[in-house]
DNA sequence: GGGTTTATTGTCAGGTTGTCAAGAAGTCTG
DNA sequence: CAGACTTCTTGACAACCTGACAATAAACCC
């Protein structure tokens, strides 16, 4: 890597004007529904438009940290909590009509997230089911609807070869709960018995506490055993999961 | 996403200087090895130590385009005949001790490579093989040591779920030849009746020729049958390879 | 206690994988 | 030209994993 013709002392001025922003897909599952936390812009380009939240990276700033940053300033949530991870870089000269924007992409997993406040942006902000995203009836500002079909589809993937799932729920959960996680990300059923087993066996996965003391939403049947994610190994699953790809399932019409 | 406080009437100059480069980790196998191409800076910083080949992105000019430019200018490939992606973007604020520099690293595989010539860059370009990298035998300038790892990692990943592998031969090649870029990538060995088994199960792959005709480099044993990858559909593979985790395989010592 | 609900365990056939052996089709050597 | 040698390809079989589905367990309700 070599800078442009030039002796040596950069003067910065030089540099052809590049906006360097992070934008982030933060996911959560709402009603048993993958959802994604999206603002609607109040202003041009593409006002009345829904966008991912995002902002500038800061002179001195990380871009993860700016991620993070972000992440907290518009959902509130500790950044501890939410699992964030880079997606990939955007940079289409012509994505923003106003200047050269190079975004840097990220996607964010939350448990059940605070009811989104609207943000400082004087811009309502709003979790809209990704299946409504899908199916195209949401207009997206800038080249977002590219960067969310590539994080849900990025998020997709790491649900069948990690414990990513887990980020979805609290701490510790039952194995009910990270089946539903699985049955909303990837819109589809899973057997409930199959999926105990993979979860038992799997050295990930920890039990907790045999029976579920505190009653949650669920005051009906058999309490639950709780389980956590063992915080010591990588979350790599030891049998992966795997998606059955090319059959639409789950509800269809 | 919105502009920094400024009605309107975006000045390019106002905002903080940014150079956006792309950073290429260009992977091929050699004599059964997996080697990327490096290239030694004559320059400060970083004088003597070894960097990936790349470049900055032009003004008008989209970072999958400059990747593109780039591997052409740098290794003398037709771009079509590589496999190119995005890795992600690096953006430490200090990684370059000369300004604020983000990177938009990609990685490309590569069939045999042409020998490297050295580039216009008037440093000297060389393939060297990654197991050396992996051991911290060779300094490489800025934060290329972790986008190499960050590369390597990903394209073994990529191996076990899609048929990446083939990119690393020829259009047509043999069953053998191909488990030579798995056993090379994951620095292990497979079970040759095995690997057979499942390429021949597999859609993606499709047999071209019974025999071989045109003898290559092996010139004893059984003459394999030519295979080739199914142009129409994508890549992903029906039941994916996986590799054995955790057990130090191959060469030690 | 009987009915309902949900969690968990069990069964069993079918598919996939790893190990290993045998067969096929060439070249090489004496 | 007959082995010997090499490499590709197929086959056998046990171990393991998975999907489908039935049975049992542990709560709640009335």
């Amino acid at each position: 890597m070599t800078f442009p013709d030039r002796p040596s002392g950069y003067d910065p001025r030089a540099f052809p004007p590049v906006a360097v922003t992070v934008d982030i897909a933060v996911l959560t599952i709402r009603s048993n529904d993958l959802q994604m936390l999206l603002i609607e812009r109040g202003e041009e380009p593409f006002r009345g438009s829904w966008a991912l939240p995002g902002g500038f990276v800061r002179p001195d700033e990380d871009p993860a940290g700016a991620a993070a940053r972000e992440l907290a300033e518009e959902t509130g949530v500790r950044p501890e909590s939410a699992h964030l991870e880079q997606l990939g870089s955007y940079g289409d000269p012509h994505r923003d009509p106003r200047m050269r924007v190079i975004t840097i992409a990220y996607w964010a997993v939350c448990p059940e997230l605070p009811t989104p406040l609207s943000g400082g942006d004087a811009a309502s902000a709003d979790l809209i089911p990704v299946s409504k995203l899908e199916h195209g009836g949401v207009p997206l500002a800038f080249d977002h609807d590219r960067i969310v079909r590539d994080a849900v589809e990025c998020v997709r993937a790491k649900l069948e070869t990690t414990a990513l799932a887990a980020r979805f729920c609290p701490r510790e959960f039952t194995i009910t709960d990270l089946r539903r996680v699985y049955e909303a990300v990837w819109n589809t059923t899973l057997d409930a018995g199959n999926f105990q087993r993979k979860v038992r066996y799997n050295s990930v996965f920890q039990l907790v506490r045999p029976r579920r003391s505190e009653q949650e939403t669920p005051l009906r049947g058999r309490p639950a055993s709780l389980w956590t994610v063992r915080a010591d190994a990588d979350p790599t699953l030891d049998t992966p999961f795997r998606r059955r790809r090319g059959i639409a399932n789950g509800q269809s019409a």
